[in-house]
DNA sequence: TGCACAGAGCGAAACGTTTCACTCTTGGGA
DNA sequence: TCCCAAGAGTGAAACGTTTCGCTCTGTGCA
């Protein structure tokens, strides 16, 4: 039916040429009165650019590809509500790709963004290597990661500091006179690694041995932190403080110590890494170890807006050292709550 | 530098026609021979489509736009998973646009999805008027609703049944033995007034007469959540069972209750109306009425997807009959914790 | 042997912009 | 008065596909 106005309906209606009349959609300099008629042409019409055709012959769309390794969950969408914002302040949309933790849908991801033409992705990566990357890469793409690094790739990565967040957290533990000091964390990931190394050390610098079967390694899941959780209370001696090292973990974990008859904190005490709102919930409150997830955020899209801003400048030549920067790792904050006992 | 390679190059390398490259990009019939050769340039020349030349021609994007009133909480953020491993199935994408709570954002989020030429849109509307979705319909893209319908405009909506299931939760209170029933809830949107309604029809169906300050109506959020419970433990005649409205309600509710001396069940019994998640945290684990999240998603899904194949099929001819729609609702269902006590 | 027809391939136009290199106009300084 | 530069506007090519209407080839049947 009524087909969308073109810059040609325009034309048509002011006598103009087309570039002028695409001159006045990018902000060039018109007459006041051709600036007019064109306006009252776009009005009268509802003319709107065709994204696709500018698309095509600038190469540039204007939207960010953002991945992420699984969409649904607070730490995710919470990032994406403060990235979002950012790209859109600064005139960028925002295409979101869920990989469900998983490589293969992962690839497909980026290729998928390559072939969409993004000016740029951030990623959540689920891989732990870069090579799922290539195709951005090849396209000169530019390319920030979040929370999870890829060690070697030269791809910044803004992410926080785990190891020593962790290192803080179990010292905590450690200060209220703790020293059946329990961890339940994850090695699959970069991040559960860094947080489980922060915890060993601490305990390295104590010297605090603990026996094994305090030490409960598996993934980021509800299961493993209600299983793990269940297994603790089970020992002859229990220990008397548990790390947890995400949220998933927490929630598990709580809901293993709900079910038992173990009270906290006063038969056990809980230090959890993650999110802010689930204490809300919990009684008593749990002291939580939480991402500043809003400078994560805004680090995050200044880096790739910058990158993006330097490429338009310096269309393409960019100095290959600045690509290679590191990562930037921000601190997290110890919230206090009251699951933390003191011991004497 | 090394620039993408195109359906020119192919041509070069194979001696054959645009045409029929397109034609087999398209999944026409070609000779085995050419088509062996079309394979091996694009392997050899790692070609990919351009997306925006195609979607010039066709005018079709394959990406499906969602826009949420808030990205940022795990109702969103599931309803956002299902939806893209549906669209992802049927070789769409999903481009999802966050509006904040904001009518002017939304409005802002349709035309530009419109600019960017989307197939169709799911959407969940912040907007109590079908207004701002003029841009889409004048574009003749299909629109579906999820959770909040926009009540006269014959858009369809997909959601859970409200009233019926506040209704049932309420009703079990009572069955319960409870009479001092309180309600906190809001009536900001249509599913916030919805359940009030459902909660005030069972008591009015029981003669169950409550005391206006049993009913607090405020906005879905923590804060109302917590600051109403709060009012509620400090009657004289507290309550002996509430209704929380939604997920930041039970939230902030949860979180009074555990600052107070009160105990649940035993004081004061609780049923809330979302997510299951969370029930895990909260001990006692929360009887819940909750959302068939997978299903509202496979519907709304499965219904835009049928609407786009339709369209294609009868090439803008849709029976305009079809297009009004009404509303698909699914039931929710109670999930029993322990956070009812029986009074006799 | 001739004919019709289906299947395969082709050339060119079209999609709606931006951009390059050019022309025209105007006004100010020498 | 003349000249020049800056500013404003223009026409045409380009971006990378799809698609329309056409031609060519070869097969099977009468």
């Amino acid at each position: 039916m009524n087909l969308a106005a073109t810059i040609k309906d325009i034309k048509d209606m002011t006598g103009l040429s087309l570039a002028t009349i695409s001159k006045y959609l990018n902000g060039g300099n018109l007459l006041p009165k051709n600036r007019e008629k064109i306006e009252r042409a776009i009005a009268e019409l509802h003319y709107e650019v065709n994204e696709m055709a500018r698309g095509l012959v600038t190469s540039k769309s204007k939207v960010i590809g953002v991945v992420v390794f699984d969409i649904a969950n607070v730490f995710t969408c919470t990032l994406l509500k403060y990235l979002g914002e950012r790209f859109r302040e600064a005139g960028y949309a925002a295409m979101i790709c869920d990989s469900q933790n998983d490589a293969q849908q992962e690839a497909d991801n980026i290729r998928f963004l390559v072939n969409k033409k993004v000016d740029g992705m951030i990623i959540i990566p689920v891989a732990q290597e870069a090579g799922f990357l290539e195709p951005a890469l090849k396209a000169d793409i530019p390319v920030v990661l979040m929370d999870r690094s890829l060690e070697g790739s030269g791809i910044a990565c803004v992410k926080v500091n785990n190891r020593e967040s962790s290192y803080q957290a179990l010292e905590m533990l450690y200060n209220y006179g703790h020293r059946r000091i329990a961890v339940i964390g994850s090695d699959r990931e970069l991040t559960g690694r860094e947080r489980l190394d922060g915890c060993l050390q601490l305990l390295k610098d104590k010297k605090n041995e603990i026996p094994a079967s305090y030490l409960k390694i598996g993934c980021h899941s509800i299961e493993h932190g209600y299983n793990s959780m269940q297994e603790l209370l089970r020992l002859k001696e229990p220990p008397t403080a548990v790390f947890l090292g995400n949220f998933e973990i927490i929630l598990g974990a709580v809901m293993a110590l709900n079910e038992s008859s173990f009270q906290c904190p006063s038969d056990i005490s809980l230090i959890g890494f993650d999110d802010l709102i689930i204490s809300n919930l919990s009684n008593p409150r749990l002291t939580l170890v939480v991402q500043p997830l809003r400078d994560l955020a805004d680090n995050a899209a200044g880096l790739l807006l910058e990158r993006l801003q330097n490429n338009k400048n310096t269309s393409g030549e960019t100095d290959p050292e600045k690509q290679k920067q590191g990562d930037l790792i921000l601190p997290a904050q110890i919230v206090e709550g009251s699951s933390i006992a003191r011991r004497l």
